[in-house]
RNA sequence: GCGAGGAUGGCGGAAUUGGCAGACGCGCUGGAUUUAGGAUCCAGUCCCGUAAGGGAUGGGGGUUCAACUCCCCCUCCUCGCACCA
């Protein structure tokens, strides 16, 4: 890497310890813990595994700058941090190095604290939060049975997504594309009887609820949208033509029900292991399901595949038309969604096009576009747009769209089919067979069942003294008998506990309630201090989490909401996505060991280096690749200011100047300061801290190149500097502000100023001349002159009389303080 | 395929929302200071042109006195979902 060329001429490691130590002692970001005007700052927690690299410190210093800016402005604010500890990377390593998960965990956390307190990120200690602590996840069980009780947590025998890496099973929003989001194996699928929690029964809530988050990036809320997969239908009964059996189907198109010439079923659809029965044809069809299944999900699901299915020998009837069309198993059929079984229209439908194709059963087409007409034969894709309906007996003539609501209306008085919302979103799978995790506090009876631990026995506390954690395709914790074998709390017969530990997302999923109360042994928080803090008001971290955690911890701020544990529905009203830091274009990462890394990288620059190189580079929402030539200007921008302040330290003063007094220059340079104070707030606000420490270099350079350094509005307009400086480059400015007043409080329990709203404009102003659209002068004039007079003295100016010599002027436009346009007639 | 976002100097990025395109910073060029400097200070730096001037915000059209900004078409990039019936 290029070494740039640069130090910095002040002693900044002395500096920054120094006021780190004296923040800690004198408790100066201590949370008020009766909040009057509450201020929520959070940055998503980190999950500790070794050491942390820029793009963590990105984050950690977008909400250190707004913490501190807001607490300057007056405001009582909770920015809390903690630990995100339990997970398969402790066990990994842990399986790796042979050390113990937790050893290896809180290693972690001590060297992340470390870097947290080189950078000088002022959290709130006192309301740490380690998750992988009993302390914490007894009320990862609590919760749980809150859930339990109300039916939210259920335990089924499902086909689920299983990392033959990870050894565990993984919830859906883990599997990206096909492969496990953590190792990138293939995802295989497995029969498991596991935990879900009941997210489903607040698909619409959840969808709902995305419209009033205002302040949410659009992508985030489209994502979500699109993960919930909302799609109102019908569900048209079929009957299978033996026997009468209901056959529901789930359908967005009822105006192409007179279409369907076949149907087809998941392969691993209840009905599909019998409904071969007695055809004959029962071997070929267990072969192909045996077959199908055992792909990866990945290869059976993934578009653009060839279709495979087979005919089972039954037939269905089609109720609209009493039509017989044959029944398949179709690899391409879900039986997560909708009722596992399709109608299919190939004339219609793309999928069905090619399924029909490949196994020659016919194409009807009843769908006409508008002024065309379509042939069966001649088709090479199916028509999937709207039209008019055709072949489809009374509704002939109707619009496709007006078809679906007439179709659907006949169906549902005729008693054949019934309105029906479909979700893409599925329940929360959240057992997990690894050790390093929750424990599920439920207890597995042989009289009695399932009973859940009561909670006065809670936490059901990890065993700490396993050895053998090493992944084997079952529970680890099922290898612990002192942790298995238990006794029954309802009879106090033999019982073994369940040995699955929860996803780590249920963590995650409240940990910002637990800030507000973090102590609390009765219960998660008290209701009271929640709502004291909620909603909270800046939430800061990566777009990575936008349908996994951001789903979760909306979904049970809801479910608490619902069970009266809390006022407010949405956790958080504003979110900042950050963009990734890259290295040589490939994203940092702890566990790659790819970064560069707080801490050597303090030690050669210092803190205030890092966090004005991060915030600088780019704005806070776009990635960036770090390089070290990023430092160079902000290293350079902290030397010049203190080099500026060594220079003229005596005349720093925080009197108002008296503008009557004013020298030209004066007038000048006081009209710059509060341009530049106004900016500052402006855009630190609407979190654009680029511009904002933009706007601060040129009032430094400004403050260079001004002569007079004697001058009373120089030494204000340093004194002003120091607040302005102080949430970006936090350390120089606390030391800058004790060297002008060593007996003052922290900068940072002052009062963020005001700027003077009469001094934001310079006493003249340049208004740019404009014939036709294109630049040709520009004059200065008094900022009191009126437009009258502008347009006279435009229109007098030499160059502009030069273009308007042999034209014609039509008119004369004038935009308030903005330009002057000249526009002539055309010839 | 569907959805979202984006494309501005050699580079990172600005542009009060329709009003002087390129703030600020990096880099580069020249000068000053210095034993020296990769430190510091000053000046310059979108392109063509000696200049007057002309051309420039991915490409093409349009609206407007005025377009990076609004509308239509196209190209490319990034991200998300991806056989969801």
């Amino acid at each position: 890497m290029k070494e740039p060329r640069i130090g910095l001429i002040y002693p900044a490691r002395e500096v920054e310890q120094h006021w780190q130590k004296y923040w800690q002692k004198n408790k100066v970001f201590r949370t008020n813990p009766n909040p009057k005007r509450k201020y929520y700052v959070l940055v998503m927690f980190i999950y500790p595994s070794g050491d942390m690299h820029m793009g963590h410190a990105r984050n950690y210093t977008i909400g250190d700058c707004i913490c501190r800016f807001r607490k300057m402005q007056g405001y009582d604010v909770l920015h809390p941090f903690g630990w995100d500890s339990f997970g398969l990377p402790a066990e990994n390593a842990a399986i790796k190095h042979d050390i113990h998960p937790a050893k290896w965990t809180f290693d972690s956390i001590d060297l992340c604290k470390r870097n947290l307190n080189l950078l000088g990120i002022a959290y709130d200690w006192d309301r740490e939060v380690t998750t992988c602590k009993p302390e914490y996840y007894r009320w990862n069980q609590w919760l749980f049975l809150q859930f339990y009780k109300k039916g939210l947590a259920y335990r089924k025998e499902a086909f689920v997504n299983w990392c033959p890496c990870c050894q565990t099973v993984l919830a859906n929003e883990q599997v990206v594309e096909g492969h496990c989001y953590r190792c990138n194996a293939v995802v295989e699928r497995k029969k498991l009887t596991q935990w879900f929690l009941r997210i489903t029964d607040y698909a619409q809530e959840l969808l709902d609820g995305i419209d009033g988050l205002v302040s949410w990036p659009e992508s985030v809320k489209t994502m979500q949208r699109n993960w919930i997969g909302r799609s109102s239908g019908i569900e048209v009964k079929f009957k299978l033509e033996e026997t009468g059996e209901d056959l529901p189907v789930f359908t967005t198109r009822p105006d192409t029900l007179w279409g369907v010439t076949f149907m087809a079923l998941a392969p691993d659809a209840p009905l599909a292991e019998r409904i071969a029965q007695g055809t004959g044809r029962e071997k070929q069809v267990k072969e192909f399901i045996g077959r199908v299944l055992m792909k990866p999900e990945v290869e059976r699901v993934a578009a653009g595949l060839e279709k495979e299915g087979i005919f089972t020998g039954k037939y269905a009837v089609n109720p609209v038309n009493q039509e017989r069309v044959p029944i398949y198993i179709a690899d391409f059929v879900l039986a997560s969604y909708g009722t596992g079984m399709i109608m299919a229209v190939p004339a219609h439908d793309q999928r069905d096009f090619e399924f029909a194709k490949k196994y020659e059963i016919p194409i009807k087409v009843v769908i006409q576009p508008e002024g065309k007409t379509v042939r069966p034969d001649e088709m090479k894709a199916a028509f999937i747009h709207e039209g008019v309906m055709t072949n489809s007996g009374l509704f002939d003539g109707k619009s496709s769209k007006q078809g679906i609501e007439l179709v659907t209306r006949f169906l549902e008085e005729k008693g054949l089919g019934k309105k029906k919302v479909n979700y893409r979103l599925k329940d929360w799978l959240i057992s997990r067979q690894r050790y390093w995790g929750t424990p599920i506090p439920m207890i597995q009876c042989d009289k009695c069942g399932v009973v859940p631990v009561p909670e006065e026995n809670l936490p059901v506390t990890l065993p700490e003294n396993v050895h053998d954690y090493k992944p084997k395709g079952k529970s680890v914790l099922a290898n612990v008998p002192e942790f298995y074998n238990t006794t029954c709390p309802r009879c106090g017969g033999k019982a073994f506990r369940d040995p699955d530990t929860m996803d780590t997302f249920v963590d995650s999923s409240w940990y910002h309630l637990r800030y507000t109360d973090p102590k609390n042994t009765q219960l998660p928080f008290a209701k009271e201090k929640a709502d004291m803090w909620l909603p909270i008001d800046e939430y800061i971290g990566g777009i990575e989490h936008a349908t996994g955690h951001l789903v979760f911890f909306r979904f049970f701020t809801r479910v608490l909401a619902d069970m009266g544990m809390l006022s407010i529905k949405e956790p958080c009203k504003v979110l900042h996505t950050q963009g990734m830091v890259s290295l040589d274009g490939k994203t940092m990462s702890s566990s790659k060991k790819h970064g560069v890394w707080v801490g050597p990288f303090i030690k050669k620059y210092g803190a205030d280096a890092a966090r004005l190189g991060l915030l600088f580079a780019a704005p806070p929402e776009k990635s960036l690749d770090w390089t070290e030539d990023l430092v160079t200007g902000v290293v350079r921008f902290l030397n010049r200011v203190w080099r500026l302040f060594e220079a003229h330290i005596k005349v720093v003063n925080f009197r108002a100047p008296e503008p009557g007094k004013f020298s030209r220059d004066e007038h000048r340079l006081y009209v710059r300061l509060n341009q530049t104070h106004k900016k500052v707030i402006t855009d630190t606000e609407g979190f654009q801290f680029n511009t904002a420490i933009a706007a601060q270099m040129e009032f430094l350079n400004d403050l260079y190149a001004f002569k007079d350094k004697k001058s009373p509005v120089f030494g204000f307009s340093l004194g002003k500097l120091l607040y302005l400086l102080a949430p970006f480059a936090p350390h120089l400015a606390e030391e800058l502000w004790h060297r002008v007043r060593p007996d003052a409080q922290s900068i940072f329990q002052e009062r963020f100023p005001d700027y003077d709203r009469g001094f934001t404009n310079p006493e003249t102003m340049t208004v740019p001349v404009m014939v036709d659209g294109k630049l040709r002068s520009r004059i200065v004039v008094p900022r009191t002159t009126k437009e009258d007079e502008i347009k006279h003295i435009a229109l007098a100016d030499r160059k502009v009389a030069g273009y308007l010599t042999d034209k014609q002027m039509e008119r004369i436009i004038y935009v308030k303080d903005r330009l002057v346009n000249i526009v002539t007639a055309k010839k």
